[in-house]
RNA sequence: GGGCGCGUAGCCUAGUCUGGAUAGGGCACCGGGUUCCUAACCCGGCGGUCGAGGGUUCAAAUCCCUCCGCGCCCGCCA
């Protein structure tokens, strides 16, 4: 630790340099602290280095999964990510907010706290009904642009919501061109909306639904819970906050019927104060819906946390201040996170035909790793090379979304979301399978792990101890500021310092040294892995 | 026009909250390294007006102001 020492200089007048000197000599002695050392104007204190190895490999070998997860906290955690509506695969375009949602899920898990991961299932809006309107008819009775257009739908081993999603497209491009069909389709909002949706209504958004969650899982991603938005207008909830809304003390009756809230004391742009939350026929506007499905949250948890993309950025500040009016307990907390953009910078969509989709993704990255794995291994099993393909695939996937901090855009370029070298989520899984593979060789495969700390006092092993010591503060911080590429940073830097290591310093053929050396590896490896596991990245044991 | 966010080498990025010692990585490029625990690796080199200008400070990528560029939003859609 460094201290820096220009301000105390400039209190007693006297040039930093000599200020460091007399407070580097004048500090008393303390235990498994070295003596300070100044330099410059800066004061260096640094923990005695066999107490820092002593303690901090104690503890990585002591706690081993649990290294780097705090105590169980008392507050509960909502965390809703994902919430893509389901008309259609699952595009990269979206993949942003699942990996942020997912990763920080497992981070606040990690810092003690109970999570409910949910995915929001938006039902009732127009997206949800074109996909009904469109396969509620024969598909020989498809206006013709769209029948054109989805070529060879219904194959029935396709995934459904490939099958399904096909004709989404053009029919969302159909509609506009043409309102009598748009009518109808109003008219299925507004069977939905009345509670009484057609039968398959639910059936073809739970049919899509499935086929997402089918990708997601490729990427170790899953939800404790769904909410369907009409679920939350059946049971009533919808029409409580609204009851609530009504009575809040700036709602205000429009001349039509319709209510609203005067939300200008809130901090809102100037243009968009006035929150329409009712319309004249009762019906129920999307903020209405998502203050009653934040008071169910608030009932249930003492936290929410909400992954939004930029664009929901001014929803947000609206939901806040609605729940405010009605003096509701709480107010989410936002991880707003930018677009992924195509290559010539566009937003990726499904109508514009740009978006890439993520089972092409994750085929491409398998079938590149699966070479990758041929190239270097003879000695595998198909299924072992399966196995480490899908692992390397999702890990590279995962690891090049989720190391960019969630402000800033991203660019998707196929090289470098399938790049298996550098800082990728596979440079790490390779350092964690280097150092089971030690253990493996070295028959240490399982405690106990002795260790002398005055072994391992080298340049190298000191830097990777002190690597090793930061991983539960860092765990700490991303918990607090959601700052979830943190934690991808570190798993770079700890496994990059490994590698040097690994170059620098036999393990195995070494002498006295061989058994604290062990011990080092086998924390190294419990680190890389508790730090993967926040990634959902698998740490692979060989590749 | 207003609101929010972003701008760091050819490209990508950390650091900005909480000001402090030569701005840390990666890709690409150039040069090395495999009788030795996995070369998806390592070592060295190349490359920086931290968007521009001004201010505060002993000290600014970091704080404040102005401007420029890019993205998103500004609906009785979701």
């Amino acid at each position: 630790m460094a201290f820096p020492v220009h301000r105390a200089a400039a209190g007693v007048r006297r040039d930093p340099g000599s200020v460091a000197q007399a407070l580097a000599t004048a500090f008393p002695p303390s235990p498994g602290v070295l003596p300070p050392v100044a330099n410059g104007a800066y004061v260096n204190f640094s923990i005695e280095p066999g107490e820092l190895v002593r303690s901090t490999l104690d503890l990585a070998l002591g706690r081993g999964r649990e290294y780097g997860h705090a105590p169980s906290l008392p507050t509960s955690v909502c965390v809703e990510h994902t919430s893509a509506n389901p008309t259609g695969p699952f595009h990269v375009g979206r993949v942003r907010n699942a990996i942020i949602g997912d990763t920080l899920a497992r981070i606040l898990r990690a810092s003690g706290a109970p999570v409910t991961t949910q995915y929001y299932v938006d039902d009732m809006g127009r997206q949800a009904a074109i996909i009904t309107w469109i396969w509620s008819k024969p598909v020989s009775d498809w206006p013709e642009p769209i029948r054109a257009d989805a070529a060879a739908p219904g194959a029935p081993e396709e995934k459904p919501d490939r099958r399904r999603g096909r004709p989404y497209p053009a029919a969302s491009a159909f509609l506009k061109q043409h309102p009598e069909a748009a009518q109808e389709v109003a008219e299925v909002v507004r069977t939905v909306e009345s509670g009484r949706p057609p039968p398959e209504h639910r059936r073809l958004a739970e049919e899509i639904l499935g086929g997402m969650l089918a990708s997601l899982a490729r990427l170790g991603i899953s939800f404790d819970e769904f909410v369907w938005e009409s679920d939350l207008l059946r049971d009533g909830s919808v029409g409580r906050a609204l009851d609530e809304l009504r009575r809040a003390p700036h709602a205000v009756r429009e001349e039509n019927g319709a209510w609203a809230i005067d939300a200008a004391t809130y901090g809102l742009p100037k243009e968009s104060t006035h929150v329409v939350f009712e319309r004249a026929d009762r019906t129920s506007l999307y903020v209405a819906r998502d203050v009653a499905y934040h008071l169910q949250k608030f009932a249930r948890f003492g936290r929410a946390v909400d992954v939004l993309g930029q664009d929901h950025q001014l929803h947000a500040r609206t939901l806040n201040a609605l729940l405010t009016e009605i003096g509701a307990p709480l107010r989410p907390e936002y991880v707003i996170y930018q677009d992924i953009t195509v290559p010539d910078g566009g937003r990726m969509s499904t109508r514009g035909g740009s978006a890439v989709w993520l089972d092409d993704l994750l085929d491409e990255a398998v079938d590149r790793a699966r070479k990758e794995v041929l190239a270097r291994r003879e000695d595998l099993t198909p299924a072992e090379v399966e196995a480490i393909a899908r692992a390397v695939a999702s890990g590279a996937i995962r690891f090049h979304i989720v190391r960019v901090a969630p402000d800033k855009p991203v660019r998707f370029r196929w090289e470098e979301a399938l790049s298996f070298e550098g800082r990728s989520g596979p440079f790490v899984q390779y350092a964690h399978a280097r150092a089971s593979s030690v253990l493996r060789k070295g028959g240490a495969e399982t405690p106990p792990y002795p260790f002398d700390p005055s072994q391992l006092a080298g340049a190298e092993e000191l830097g990777l101890v002190r690597i090793v010591s930061r991983f539960p503060r860092t765990v700490a911080y991303a918990a607090r500021s959601a700052h979830v590429h943190a934690v991808a940073g570190y798993a770079h830097e700890l496994a990059d310092r490994f590698n040097r290591f690994y170059h620098a310093v036999p393990v195995l053929s070494s002498g006295p040294e061989r058994a604290s050396r062990i011990a080092l590896v086998a924390a190294v490896r419990t680190t890389l892995a508790n730090a993967l596991g926040l990634l959902a990245v698998e740490p692979l044991d060989t590749m």
